[in-house]
DNA sequence: CGCTTGTTTAGAATTATTCTAAATCTTGAC
DNA sequence: GTCAAGATTTAGAATAATTCTAAACAAGCG
């Protein structure tokens, strides 16, 4: 049983990615797949490895190449946790990210749809916030 | 004229370094004066070439190490903005960071002391939060 | 069809970070 | 003070993450 919808999510892909004169290609395709199929923030490199196995003619430059287009229509989210390689996340609803420091989980929480409070100057012109809590999950603070 | 009180200072950092195990080297001084000394969030790499001027036989790995026991001992912190290098900052009170996506630069902003209405979901033990802005910041957008 | 532009590919190159082993320094026990 | 234990530094090698390059392909268009 899948998820999704093929055709209608090739034309939401196509769609998006035409606002920045991208075309939806089978690579680009299958790195939004990979993205969608498991939520668990990947890096690069294991969305390539994932990627591969459905088309194992994939190159890396290739999935930088998919995933940078993802984030630039708006269809995907690069995450930068810590030291090392970034990780992407197709979940575009405003969110921000838990990371846990024990066991290096990461979840998606929920944050207001404006950040109150945060005193930016006059001039500069926001156009996206990520917010990254450090600490430690559930399961991880049980076991302690 | 200098802005700080060296001997005050050596005792800070010796304190802050003792609660975490770690002594006060020439090293790390050097790296902590170069942080303090121009806070705009320089990479290791900028770093240590920052600390080489002043200390010409530092190497890489004890910049990276110093950085690090900077880290554990609260007395710098990382930020992670975009694939890249991570960077680093001397500037411990409660701030967030605006991205200027067109010149790079990095801002210090200021942000609430406690993140509001960020539902963490229950037994999750949050110890930090980041937030980081992107966007256009007022020189920029004024060139536009 | 033939051109232009966008995309993919393998592999090289670059950048960022970590590791390694030897040398040096500090500290505390005697 | 001397010595061993442990922490720290060093140069350079190794690894990891990302970007670049040049050639081949593919799609859209006149």
């Amino acid at each position: 049983m899948k998820l999704r919808s093929p055709s209608h999510d090739d034309q939401h892909l196509t769609e998006r990615l035409g606002t920045t004169g991208l075309r939806l290609t089978p690579q680009r395709q299958q790195v939004y797949d990979v993205l969608r199929q498991k939520r668990d923030h990947p890096t690069a490199e294991e969305v390539f490895i994932r990627a591969k196995k459905a088309m194992p003619e994939i190159s890396h430059a290739t999935v930088y190449n998919c995933l940078d287009a993802l984030v630039k229509c708006g269809l995907a989210r690069q995450v930068q946790l810590e030291r090392g390689a970034t990780r992407f996340c197709p979940n575009m609803t405003e969110h921000g990210h838990f990371h846990c420091s024990v066991c290096g989980t990461i979840y998606d929480v929920e944050l207001p749809h404006e950040l109150p409070c945060v005193a930016i100057p006059s001039g500069f012109e926001p156009q996206s916030y990520d917010v990254t809590i450090h600490g430690t999950c559930a399961d991880c603070a049980r076991k302690k």
